[in-house]
DNA sequence: AGAAAGTTTCTTACCAGCGTGATACTTTCC
DNA sequence: GGAAAGTATCACGCTGGTAAGAAACTTTCT
């Protein structure tokens, strides 16, 4: 990687990849680890977007269903995607669909005591593979919070653009 | 995503979620960035995965050949995907594939000139583009290298594991 | 040396996941 | 009451993975 950014800036006199060696590492670690999670989650017979899902609906207090749309944007998914992983965790019977009592556009979902049960195991086991991953690299509590820190910023600058385009 | 880690330590309070404040990160981030890159490249005419596999080839000195192969896993990718992206960018007059005279199985991949062209113009505007946000969120360049060493090590860390497992 | 077995390289179906755009229905606003 | 916006679903297309196969190279055994 630094090779590549070497190279740029030869290649490239006029150009400053002074956020290359930041996102290009960004881009490829998130490649392995959702590798990492692949691996962790196929004992469960969930895939990487099942368990995003899922993951989401859990954060909800005391089984609280959550509407549709919320999930789409938090997910940062297209409606015709949502609408397929619904179908298929619903199948699974992971998930149940109910009519919004407020709003008869709208649909809400919960999770199954099978779903409840099948995320509270996953999430543990993800969580542990990569705090091991993570602790054996950066072995101090600073060394992670300085990493921390920066991603924190980085993201939020994202989100911050994201949610101000209309 | 500070109140997601806050929530599962809450949640179970056995496992130490000391990765998922970065990898959780990591992950997000990645989505925006590619969201990021695909912006940049549309005027293009190019896709993420495209400009990837391009930007590889780029890589090479004047023009040297690169094997299928070597493609495949500097992209990560499988050997069926390999082939139809090589396919596309053939039939986009981008690439040229060519019997490789070493070994009679292979085949070697250079850029066209129309192809060359392209990518040096596609990879600067990704630079630019990038540099900007990551300049303009981390301002000093300590900042910037602290980030950089965290993600070096975990990156090299997954690639050692990566290689050594057969 | 040379044949047999195994490995590597690339391609070819076929399949699953997600995005896009069209559609149907509800709500909101004037 | 009617226009405009919001919500979910469906049909279709594109991209990539998996599994199988054909051709070439390598190793092993006699």
């Amino acid at each position: 990687m630094d090779a590549i950014v070497e190279e740029v800036r030869q290649w490239l006199p006029g150009v400053e990849p002074a956020g290359l060696p930041i996102t290009g590492r960004v881009l490829r670690l998130a490649r392995y680890l959702e590798a990492g999670r692949e691996a962790v989650l196929a004992p469960f017979g969930l895939t990487l977007g099942d368990f995003d899902m899922m993951a989401t609906m859990r954060r909800r207090v005391a089984g609280e269903p959550i509407k549709i749309r919320d999930l789409q944007r938090s997910l940062m998914l297209s409606s015709g995607g949502t609408t397929k992983r619904l179908d298929r965790l619903e199948t699974a019977g992971l998930i149940a669909r109910q009519p919004d009592p407020n709003d008869r556009r709208g649909t809400l979902i919960t999770l199954t005591p099978a779903g409840l049960q099948l995320i509270s195991q996953a999430v543990p086991a993800v969580t542990r593979h990569e705090a091991e991953l993570v602790t054996q690299v950066l072995t101090s509590e600073r060394d992670r919070a300085a990493v921390v820190d920066g991603l924190r910023r980085l993201l939020a600058a994202e989100e911050a653009a994201s949610t101000e385009a209309p």
